[in-house]
RNA sequence: GCCGGGAUGGUGAAACAGGUAGACGCACGGGACUCAAAAUCCCGCGGGGGCAACCCCAUGGGGGUUCGAUUCCCCCUCCCGGCACCA
């Protein structure tokens, strides 16, 4: 017997076959329906771990089943391959990053080939290759040119210890994640995309991802944060000038009894110039300002504050309240400025608590009277307002807009709205990342690079100490530059990029990757885009997806593209498990993809990957399921090397597909004995209940109804049938279907056993199966009879029956008039075709 | 603290426009094949009671709506994510 399943050799066959054929290659094709499915491209960090398996099983899943439905599919993969990894190595191990990085493409894509996933490789992105990342220099350029890219001074984690800049992520309970010296705050001239001009289009947007998870996008509105509110000013008491706050919060303006100004408020120093408040206020602020954000913000950090000793007034109350600096106060939100009302919010309440701060009720609770001295926390809560002059008696949620309106027409203030998300960072003190195209020169200041001249080329010879701040500084050759305006002797920006700018817009470049005028071809990309299917982890919630969403905008902003949004549907996968944690290294709970498919081949590693969870949950690992999964796939294969010698001398079906012998089963349907009739039929339920499922991604349910049908495959008897043609018939039809199904799963089994079954070409190119609803459908029915409640028993009526029937019949069924012992049913509820419930 | 998501057999999970709870797989048990073992094929498998036909209990806990609730509503416990002084 030659049936034994060699996953290995079978696997190496066709994947060779694949690249031969040039199986995936894409091009446009109006004629065609697109369907453009995409998974997040990798880190190229060495070697691909389990969730990389995961999350490209499930997407060539759906990128083979549209293929076998019609569509013209685009399935790309790249490499995201900026990043500090690289940087790390060269430092560690005196590779350059170059080198690094390329080599890791190199092995990963080999990984990739081995699973058997259906990309178009000739479209392959590498994130790092000067061709790439030019454009991103370009595009920003052109946002420099339209303001969305802009320089300021901020304030960044610093490490003195590796000199360089850390990102939050990177800093851990303040220490910096790789020497462990306390990470301090650093004023930096730093490069920022103008996020928040968009920042009300992007949370418009979420109303209208309706193909995204709710989490995802709740996550996105917390994170743009929009809140409406009124500026208002408070004269300063003595001298000229106001300070300008920001609430939402306008029906509480008649409580504010006094204000706070965050430590880095430009007021603070003119206010406190020459007072007795001078010394006390400065020492707070050094401090604050020395502490890093991770411990400023903090959950335990406790309220502190300093009066300034000066007065303000309160433009409602008109009364003078004192203007104090306090911690929690933040610079970037708002004005950085807030007046405060403890008797109506629970920071204000413990600050004027702490303090002996004066308090005043606006807002009257109705179940309980509120007075000031008896308060235990603020009142936060609806209610009439009091002591507010005109506006006493209103209910606050009216007062909120009266008051608002109060503030505009007295010429106290404005409407506004306030936005948590900030502008986007993207300067890094880095090597391995995308060059700034900026040059400064001392003459005429902040040049870009003329386009002509790009892209500004990361230049190669370059030493990695890990000391000394970025390398980049170090070049001579790099940094020194003609201004392109004077021609005189200028500096190059040393700067990097974020790498998150490169996964911005990769999915453009997918569409005409080898383009070289523009980022991409804007006709192949108008035919592609919006991606139907983006598939990935939920880390990126906010992240990736969010500048995605941002430069899809931007860049249609520039005319090159129409559509809105980068992602029509989104599927973000679980992680992971073994042992209850993440598999991880530290853990030691790893599996070696390598090992996985050395062992049990890719299929076997698809299907379980698939099979084991539904893709948005966490999947949890188990080697005895990969056995499972692995001694489906060799039964599924015994059977089909067991009857394909059978089949096809028989019936000399050698090349005639599916669609034309059924033509000749349903003439002799009718005569076949039940149990082919049987199977029969299991195979039509099944193509219609395995294409129901892929459509709604549950790969694990359609992957146990295909193992339902080998089930009845088995059970049907074959010994003595080899000249009985229904027999033949039935099972041709049972395993070419059974192959069809499973081939988006295992793709190379299935092309394997496509071939035993006489077939010359490639599965990939033939449709998907279709089902005849008269032969799915079950001309006998099962109905569950229940009193009150209870199954008692189960009858089986034919399809079609009317209710009064099923009733009738239900009253009489033996066991049921057993039961019921002549006493006669208060009530009958009968729901059509599926169950009686008898109440007494 | 706020916002999400979740809890179903020994185990991964099915089933939710309310209608037989546990499909399929794993583990386990039994049988067939074999000198034997592995592999394979077939059967069984939530818990309790009963010789049996059958009966009772069971979807994290407690209430409710309903003829009927894993599914809908209210309260509570635990677990996992995200945000976290945002005025």
């Amino acid at each position: 017997m030659t049936s034994k399943y060699e996953p290995k050799k079978i696997e190496t066959k066709w994947q060779r076959y694949w690249a031969e054929h040039q199986t995936f290659r894409v091009t446009e094709d109006p004629s065609k329906a697109k369907y453009y499915c995409l998974e997040m491209f990798p880190y190229p960090s060495g070697r691909i771990h389990m969730g990389h398996v995961r999350n490209y099983a499930i997407g060539d899943v759906v990128a083979r089943y549209k293929k076998t439905r019609g569509y013209n599919v685009l399935h790309p993969m790249g490499w995201d391959a900026f990043g500090l990894p690289a940087e790390n190595a060269a430092i560690d191990k005196g590779v350059h990053p170059v080198v690094w990085t390329y080599d890791n493409i190199a092995y990963m894509r080999d990984q990739l080939r081995k699973m058997g996933l259906s990309y178009d490789w000739d479209r392959e992105v590498t994130t790092c290759d000067p061709a790439y990342y030019k454009w991103n220099q370009w595009f920003f350029l052109k946002m420099y040119e339209k303001g969305l890219a802009y320089k300021r001074r901020s304030s960044v984690n610093w490490c003195n210890s590796c000199e360089t800049v850390l990102a939050n992520e990177q800093v851990i309970d303040g220490q910096c994640w790789r020497c462990s010296s306390v990470v301090d705050q650093k004023e930096l001239e730093q490069w920022f995309f103008k996020i928040t001009e968009y920042a009300e289009e992007l949370l418009a947007g979420c109303d209208r991802l309706t193909g995204w998870p709710e989490r995802v996008l709740i996550m996105q509105r917390n994170w743009i944060g929009k809140s409406a509110g009124v500026e208002v000013d408070f004269p300063l008491a003595a001298g000229d000038g106001a300070i300008r706050i920001f609430t939402t919060r306008p029906d509480t303006l008649f409580g504010a009894t006094f204000m706070s100004l965050a430590p880095e408020h430009p007021l603070v120093e003119s206010l406190i110039r020459g007072t007795e408040a001078e010394a006390a206020v400065r020492a707070l602020v050094e401090r604050v300002k020395h502490q890093d954000r991770v411990i400023r913000t903090a959950e335990d950090v406790e309220k502190e504050g300093v009066c300034t000793g000066r007065y303000a007034i309160n433009p409602l109350t008109q009364k003078k309240i004192p203007v104090w600096v306090a911690n929690f106060v933040l610079m970037e939100y708002g004005t950085g400025a807030i007046m405060a009302v403890p008797a109506h919010d629970q920071r204000d309440f413990e600050f004027a608590k702490k303090y002996h701060l004066p308090m005043r009720v606006v807002i009257q609770n109705r179940e309980e009277t509120l007075s000031e001295g008896t308060m235990t926390a603020a009142y936060t809560d609806e209610g009439p307002l009091v002591n507010s002059g005109l506006f006493s008696g209103v209910p606050s949620p009216e007062a909120i807009e009266k008051i608002a309106g109060y503030i505009e027409q007295e010429g106290l203030g404005k409407r506004t709205v306030n936005y948590k998300i900030r502008d986007w960072g993207v300067s890094r003190q880095r090597y391995w990342g995308t060059p700034i195209p900026i040059i400064y020169c001392d003459r005429c200041g902040v040049v870009p690079v003329p386009e002509d001249a790009l892209p500004v080329v990361l230049p190669r010879d370059v030493a990695f100490t890990g000391k000394g701040g970025s390398p980049l500084h170090q070049v001579q050759g790099f940094v020194k530059a003609h201004c392109p305006s004077c021609g005189g002797e200028a500096r190059r920006e040393t700067d990097t990029m974020d790498t998150f700018v490169d996964s911005s817009w990769y999915f453009l470049r997918y569409g005409s990757p080898k383009t070289d005028h523009l980022p991409f071809d804007k006709q192949a990309v108008s035919y592609w885009m919006n991606v139907d299917q983006y598939i990935g982890g939920i880390e990126h919630a906010v992240l990736h997806l969010l500048y995605a969403r941002f430069f899809t905008k931007v860049i249609r902003d520039l005319g090159l593209i129409a559509v809105n949004e980068p992602f029509a549907n989104l599927l973000t996968q679980g992680m992971v498990i073994k042992d209850g944690a993440k598999m991880s290294k530290s853990k030691g709970n790893v599996v070696d993809p390598d090992y996985l498919i050395g062992t049990y081949g890719a299929d076997t590693a698809r299907l379980f990957s698939l099979f084991a969870a539904p893709p948005e949950k966490d999947l949890d690992w188990s080697d005895r399921g990969v056995e499972g999964a692995f001694r489906f796939l060799s039964r599924v294969y015994r059977k089909v090397a067991d009857l394909a010698p059978c089949l096809n001398p028989q019936l000399n079906l050698k090349v005639r597909g599916i669609h034309q012998y059924r033509n000749r089963l349903d003439e002799i349907g009718a005569g076949l004995p039940e149990d082919l009739k049987r199977l029969r039929k299991v195979v039509h339920q099944t193509i219609k209940k395995v294409s129901e499922n892929i459509e709604v991604f549950h790969f694990n349910t359609a992957i146990s109804f295909i193992m339902e049908m080998v089930n009845n495959i088995y059970l049907v008897p074959h010994e003595g049938r080899a000249g009985d043609e229904g027999f033949l018939y039935v099972m041709k039809e049972s395993l070419d279907s059974l192959i069809l199904l499973l081939s988006p799963f295992a793709p190379h089994i299935t092309e394997e056993m496509w071939e035993m079954m006489g077939y010359e070409s490639s599965v990939t190119g033939v449709p998907w199966p279709i089902y005849c609803t008269e032969i799915a459908q079950e001309e006998e029915r099962l109905i569950v009879i229940q009193i009150n409640g209870k199954v008692r028993s189960k009858i089986t009526v034919p399809a079609g029956t009317p209710e009064e029937e099923i009733r009738r019949r239900a009253l009489s069924d033996e066991r049921i008039t057993g039961l019921l012992g002549g006493k006669p049913p208060r009530k009958v509820f009968v729901v059509q075709e599926k169950l009686v419930n008898i109440v007494v």
